[in-house]
DNA sequence: GACTGTGAAAAGTTTCACAGCT
DNA sequence: AGCTGTGAAACTTTTCACAGTC
């Protein structure tokens, strides 16, 4: 559950509501916001529950619900305003705001992730990078000239840094990740398949391409509306 | 839900049980093979709920619920024996088959995603890469050779290929899924920031990093527990 | 007439607590 | 004594259904 504080109007300000916001809401507002992007860019002006859930794969109920926790956003009869419940979102989620993040581990991965052009268009900077290895320190990748960890605390603190993308070796990540609790960070990006630890307050998500197919394969073994019969390989 | 087949004992076999066992539970035992898997590298021999609760941030009562639905795995008064406990959850998932998998789009991710060496230790060879561009159709990345799309449905057959990684741009995923689902790929990987429709039974899993931050940033302007007190950049 | 916003009901998921086995 | 496996209870999340507004 999601804590919000301060006052109860919620009338069209967007103030944050004094009650708890289920986490699986707060996980889904993203793809509203992003599935309204796209809607905005299509020339959409208005929109309703049942489009937004169709695009969405969701029940236009559970949409209706989700966006009923931080205020009234439509007008009955008419459905929601495409730019104007974009906007709110992405005030709620503090997307209005531009993140400075900081990637550590720059071998192949964090090479990719550091050339990846997805993460400015949406206000995540990559404003710095760490590595251990003295041969890719001072290099410039993606534009960012890597720096050693020891520089770590100093530039979190300088350059604002409330974000930082993690991906060194697994055998690494737990220290880390210490490491970026202890200079203030509370929002880890982990790429390692590796389950970090971190004390109340501070969040990781994971990205681990491997967890994701294994769960898949559950299904492939026993299909619960089979397409065609094709088997596993081995 | 996922509805499970077949007999009902569920002795020591690993046989399915004929009841539903709840999505969320499926997607929790990958994870518990990650870590089942780590013990086993690290020598324990034996393990039991409270520990696998500790390194996975669960309680101890669910991880016993989750195994129930598919047998008795455990002893009473000793705990699990790591290495039994591991094979079952794998064949439970059809982990101890191999699998067989495409890659579609050789793009700067489809080339990072075909040398990740991450894949094929868990049983996930990529054996076929397919792109849209002529330039690229005939190069050799990761050591496999780019094909062209129009071999797509013929590699799909002969080389029992049934799970796909999608790595095209945007606009195009929407049509190349398609094209995978009438090829009877019944699992997909999507690495698009876009929501792929598929007809009901088959499995789309997305890596979104955009997404996996946006959800972030709502915890880190309402903090539930400040840890210091720093904020967006912008 | 068409849609939202929302209490109340239903469904799903987690946790409790303890009987029972080793 | 120490742990699992599991019904039952508690809690969470989704869906229903409809009053209210445009």
């Amino acid at each position: 559950m999601a804590t919000i504080l301060s006052d109860a109007d919620a009338s069209s300000e967007t103030s944050s509501p004094a009650i708890e916001v289920p986490e699986v809401v707060i996980d889904r507002l993203p793809q509203y916001v992003r599935t309204l992007t796209h809607l905005l860019e299509e020339g959409v002006e208005v929109t309703n529950s049942q489009q937004l859930g169709e695009q969405l794969q969701v029940t236009p109920a559970q949409i209706r619900k989700d966006l009923s926790y931080f205020g009234r956003f439509g007008k009955q009869g008419r459905g929601y305003r495409v730019r104007h419940l974009l906007t709110e979102l992405k005030q709620i989620l503090g997307l209005d705001s531009e993140w400075n993040v900081a990637v550590i581990g720059v071998g192949r991965l964090g090479n990719a992730i550091l050339n990846y052009p997805g993460f400015n268009p949406d206000g995540f900077h990559l404003v710095a990078a760490f590595d251990n290895n003295p041969r890719n320190v001072g290099q410039e990748v993606g534009g960012i000239v890597v720096q050693p960890m020891s520089d770590l605390a100093e530039t979190v603190t300088s350059r604002n840094i409330t974000i930082a993308i993690v991906a060194v070796p697994s055998p690494a990540t737990q220290s880390v990740v210490d490491l970026l609790v202890e200079c203030g960070v509370r929002a880890i990006l982990n790429y390692a398949p590796i389950n970090a630890q971190v004390p109340a307050g501070v969040r990781v998500r994971s990205i681990d391409p491997v967890l994701a197919l294994q769960s898949m394969t559950y299904y492939l073994n026993f299909p619960e509306a089979p397409v065609n019969g094709l088997r596993p390989a081995g």
